[in-house]
DNA sequence: GTATAACTTTAGGAAATCTTGAAGAAGGCC
DNA sequence: GGCCTTCTTCAAGATTTCCTAAAGTTATAC
């Protein structure tokens, strides 16, 4: 579901600007267009997994940029309209938008509604189930389990170990682990996943100190499993 | 499946319209009907395949029309019903509708719920009966029961409940749950999920300061079940 | 209109979690 | 080994998150 890619089309500088800062935050990938044309071009390029399409653009009617990209795939499409959009015009948007959206309107409901869109999608359910060993996450369910036995693991803990499980082998730095675990904005220093990591290993390890799941990369960072013993 | 008709009723001009639009882009042909009377009318003649239905309707209660047109065919049914919608009108939804949406709505996500019941058609009514430990749910009636003494639970609380117990175990953010029991569109602040969550303790559970049913994840959000003791 | 119920907001304090700084241990390199 | 860098560990303080009561607001019923 993360890095899913959504093209934003309004001849609105704010607006997409507004649109791409709430989508981002929340992982897709952003395309943005502020035409037509371009938008048919980034569609047909880009690929993206939906569509936020307003429908007054400053060369051709978005209703006309629906019509075409219906023609040649069928991707989502969320139609940004007008409140003052009288009936004809909405009339008119049969043109296949998957669900439409009223300015003024507020950027974390049409992210919802993004959300919403892309949820029943027929798209490929990501393994929220990770399992190595003994060790087992349920990531939709926010649980860990050692041998069946439930660990408990706060919310940065659970994180930070998803991370490095999901990724065996791979080796993160603090920066990359502070990243993905705390956010692009945590302000603080690398020690603070040190102890994390000291934490989850009591948690997770039979013997902490000889960690067989959580290696130190010295110099370098953190990693889940490989390697040598 | 292309070609199926469907009936759309709606004392709203604009509601049946848009909702017209998006199914005839599917290939279903549609019948539209504002009132009661006329529902009846051109659902007896015109034989639709499904119904879309509005509770609140000019002359008869949509409840009521619901009603009659189960005693006359098994035709499947997908209510609308405003959010705002109190509980005793829901309570009497026991008309047999097959699955409903709560307006505001996303036409795309009516569009879906009109293809999966015409999908599963011939096959068994999906069961909307929720049933976990002591705890009992029906969806079409809006009802529930913990240990079959009735629960008296408020439109929201209802929703809330249903969206965790359908989902055990599955952690909800607040977000979430907003998206999912107070619509796309609700502003407020996370706590008012906070609130709701206790008064449904105090009715559910028999220790809330221990809950059983719903459990606190901290610093992610809620769930239902699932878990260790 | 008034009364009642449902929902939302606010705010304080309690609980859990996170961060930090410092000291000591371990690793790498000459 | 000696020396520097990096990592581990601890525990206290800071912060975040949660719970709850109570008041405020809105919708619905009488």
């Amino acid at each position: 579901m993360p890095g899913r890619k959504v093209l934003v089309v309004d001849d609105d500088v704010r607006t997409v600007e507004l649109v791409k800062l709430y989508l981002s935050r929340e992982g897709y990938r952003v395309l943005t267009a502020y035409d037509g044309v371009e938008a048919l071009r980034l569609a047909r390029e880009g690929r993206p997994d939906l569509i936020v399409l307003d429908l007054m653009l400053p060369d051709i009617y978005g209703l006309e940029v629906c019509r075409v990209l219906r023609r040649e795939s069928d991707v989502p499409i969320i139609m940004l309209t007008a409140r003052t959009t009288d009936q004809d015009k909405l009339t008119g948007l049969d043109a296949g938008a998957d669900d439409y959206v009223t300015k003024p309107f507020s950027p974390g409901e049409l992210a919802a509604r993004v959300r919403a869109v892309l949820r029943r999608l027929p798209g490929e359910r990501v393994p929220v189930q990770i399992s190595h060993d003994e060790l087992t996450m349920d990531l939709e369910k926010q649980e860990a389990r050692l041998a069946e036995r439930p660990l408990n693991l706060t919310n940065v803990e659970f994180k930070l170990l998803s991370v490095l499980a999901r990724n065996p082998g791979r080796v993160f730095s603090r920066a990359e682990l502070i990243e993905r675990a705390l956010g692009y904005d945590f302000e603080g220093f690398d020690r603070t996943i040190d102890v994390h990591i000291l934490n989850l290993r009591r948690k997770i390890e039979s013997d902490p100190s000889h960690p067989k799941y959580i290696r130190t990369i010295y110099g370098v960072g953190y990693r889940f499993g490989g390697g040598e013993p």
